[in-house]
DNA sequence: TAATACTTGACTGATTCACTTGGATATTGC
DNA sequence: GCAATATCCAAGTGAATCAGTCAAGTATTA
């Protein structure tokens, strides 16, 4: 399990899709224009994310990118796992290369950290995060400096609801 | 919070150290030769490690490194944050460009998940890592394949106790 | 038929990864 | 003091990845 820039992108992205689910499909130059990412690198990242079938596509104009299933449904693990291709098989893996028992155990401890990460992120959806940030963001408002400021608070709301 | 091999290398050592913690210093060519890692790279990642006040070194003949503190209080958040040299200031946190609200919005979110995440990392210590692990080897000793075989067991367990 | 928007491929500069080389410094045992 | 050990330190290198660009397609809509 790998967790880069490349990784936040694609959930960044998606968490974008998300919350403008109900608008119908999303382009790409929404999402550059909203998240300060290049479309080409979009593109790349979507092609990874529709190949793992988490996003659906629609051609033509009107056209754009659409959550393969439910918000619900989409794990922040199948999304980071999606555009990180193909992890490392760790050594001793297959190869068997671990004669001395040694270099096994601690493959195996990091084995088992790896494992419980990714349970852990399997465990959040996109629908979770949403959620969780709508109540929080009206709860600490107030509390908050550089990102927000009163006045963007109604407009935010008004796009979540 | 990034996680990459580079991570998994400075986990993976610090779990050689921990698991012999009691043979005083380890050097460094002894984790190369357990773990497969380069002495040389072993050395950057040590003198991060170093910097953090992880490990402590001891020069000269007998030398080596050992951990800085008891292995239940080092955790896994610490080893990956020292040897990941600055992580990346998500953009709009600082230089306060998310006029659009929309930038600042999906930050956020990342910005939740990622705090998550570093939260379970730092409940994650060394020393649980090692012990749930012996637990779990010797229970599930049997089911396993590949890297582990009948005749390993004995001298691995030699070496945990 | 023109405009929209996804699809694919090749390519590029910058950065990081994992490692190498070549030293220097500190400590120990003789 | 001297040689061996082992950490410290700086510079550099090939490969891979990152983030983005450019240039072609194809499918759909109005």
């Amino acid at each position: 399990m790998r967790l880069t820039t490349k990784g936040r992108y694609a959930v960044t992205a998606m968490l974008d899709l998300a919350l403008h689910e109900e608008q119908g499909p999303i382009t790409l130059a929404d999402i550059s224009a909203r998240q300060g990412v290049s479309i080409s690198y979009l593109e790349q990242l979507f092609a990874k994310l529709r190949r793992g079938k988490l996003v659906e596509s629609i051609r033509g104009p009107g056209g754009g990118y659409r959550l393969a299933g439910g918000a619900d449904s989409i794990s922040v693990a199948q999304i980071v796992e999606a555009v990180n291709d193909s992890m490392d098989a760790t050594r001793c893996l297959g190869k068997g290369d671990c004669q001395h028992g040694e270099v096994c155990l601690t493959h195996h401890l990091w084995s088992d950290l790896s494992n419980r990460l990714r349970q852990f992120l399997s465990d959040i959806t996109l629908a979770e995060l949403v959620s969780r940030e709508d109540i929080q963001r009206v709860r600490t408002r107030q509390d908050r400096r550089g990102c927000s400021s009163a006045q963007q608070t109604v407009a935010e709301l008004e796009r979540i609801i």
